[in-house]
DNA sequence: GTTATTACCTGACTAAAGTCAGTTATATGA
DNA sequence: TCATATAACTGACTTTAGTCAGGTAATAAC
């Protein structure tokens, strides 16, 4: 892994450069170009960039907007925020970049066949899902808070997608049994958009594990299993020596990681219509 | 290829910050590190890191040594360039960069299974492959050049290894046939190391593909047929209309390429001892 | 033996990148 | 409602990274 990151950085690195030749210092066409991809506020670039200093990061949209580039307004749901836009120029500026950039990856790539340039592709495509995975956190979140939401409505969207029902907008957050001090909830973050989640509960005096979900681009590369893994410590941690679950025959993947995790089949443990398999696993 | 670099230098790109807490600025961190690496002299540290200013190296070099970490002298066979050498101390520092480099990067793998790790691993070795391949440069050398000399090197012992013969170390390298104006020799360089040579020359009147050979870790990058057609190129412009070629028949991946070349078999035109099969191919 | 080239060096400079302390306006919690 | 926290900002500063124009000693070319 250090070897490829020195040769590769060597090699690749100068993709970067395209940055340049924009008339812009890197720092700023950075910034430019998160806000292309997304970063509507201030704090969003400084997390996306690795946590930079806020007055630099200012100093950097002053340039920018100096330069007609994007304009601020006032955020309408907090006065203290400010809200980045891309003007005409603006993204003009970012399509330039991204123009580039794209030119220069093709130069790189031209000396390769096709079907080295398909097996380089699939390579760092292996790459990057492994690497993700590796550097994702699985964090404690508040079941209202709005990522855990969003993962949760991800959730019910495809359980209702699958399993023929739907839910309405509102409904599925206000759980308090997934709530400290008797429960957790955890998400897993990539990119500022959730990945996986999943709570523990007290349910019927052991833990249980619910609303388990691995968004489906992420399934394959092993984060299921860590979050179970997070969620059985969470459990034994809040003083649970067993846990179990429930789940649908039609989830085969997730009946086999239950089962490679060491789970064991029991009865039905509770009444809700949508299970059929229902699990129980020791800890500690 | 640029989705993958930026989620990556992003996750990954604080392997590099281990240069860092070892009181030294980035740029002289990686002085060092490429002098542990090997780098002898001044100008080579510049080749390595990009073709740096001297200046700004030699300044670089001068903080290093006023840190006791490397000592300087005279090369005695050529008295305008330094020889640089880590101390005692230098060397500590490296062990201590390439230790803090390693637990990195275990942190970072740390979350993935084994199987994982292999999958990532081989992933990364296939892109770098590649990337490398995409990135090698063939260039003419004098064939009395060292890095010609090295790579004819390696094409004897090899050929001596598979043929049951050896040549003394001289004498394949005299070959006035190869050089400018009758012909050109070229070397693909990676890493300061020859990866693939070969050379053109004239004989019977027609253009002579002579000593192709690449680095076995190089073979199925596409690395061959490229050389070959830099050949091909150059055959033409020294003016034949077609170039012949001899090989052996233990040598059937190479017999493969030249046939997928649009090589087509002759009868011998030579008499190399060593050779079974003739080729040749019209150029334009 | 003279001239050109080369390898490395020094000094003077610039721009980028980042840090730190302190300010203002808004929002939040008791 | 008052104390506290937060989001963004400004000003003053430092360090890095890198460039450019020369300079010196040794080597190579004619």
């Amino acid at each position: 892994m250090r070897k490829f990151n020195m040769s590769y950085v060597r090699r690749v690195g100068a993709l970067e450069d395209s940055f340049l030749g924009s008339g812009l210092p890197y720092g700023t066409a950075r910034i430019l170009y998160e806000i292309g991809l997304g970063a509507r506020t201030v704090q969003d670039l400084r997390t996306r960039l690795g946590n930079l200093d806020s007055g630099y990061v200012s100093r950097m949209l002053r340039t920018l907007e100096g330069k007609g580039y994007v304009t601020m307004d006032r955020d309408p749901s907090d006065g203290r925020r400010r809200l980045v836009v891309l003007t005409e120029d603006g993204l003009k500026q970012w399509d330039d970049l991204e123009r580039r950039s794209e030119e220069r990856a093709h130069l790189l790539l031209d000396p390769l066949t096709q079907r080295q340039r398909d097996r380089l592709n699939e390579a760092l495509a292996t790459a990057d899902l492994l690497v993700r995975a590796a550097t994702i956190t699985i964090d404690p979140v508040d079941p209202r808070d709005p990522m855990a939401q969003e993962a949760m409505g991800h959730y019910f969207a495809e359980i209702g997608e699958r399993f023929g029902f739907t839910v309405g907008d509102e409904g599925f957050g206000d759980d308090p049994s997934l709530r400290p001090p008797h429960g957790t909830f955890f998400v897993a973050v990539s990119d500022g958009a959730p990945v996986a989640s999943g709570g523990v509960r007290e349910f019927g005096g052991v833990g249980e594990i619910k609303r388990m979900w691995v968004d489906p681009a992420w399934r394959g590369a092993g984060l299921g299993s860590r979050l179970l893994r997070h969620l059985e410590a969470e459990a034994l941690h809040l003083g649970h020596r067993v846990v179990r679950l429930d789940t649908r025959d039609v989830l085969t993947e997730a009946i086999g990681m239950y089962e490679r995790a060491g789970y064991e089949r029991i009865d039905r443990y509770n009444n809700n219509p949508h299970a059929t398999h229902f699990f129980r696993k020791k800890l500690g």
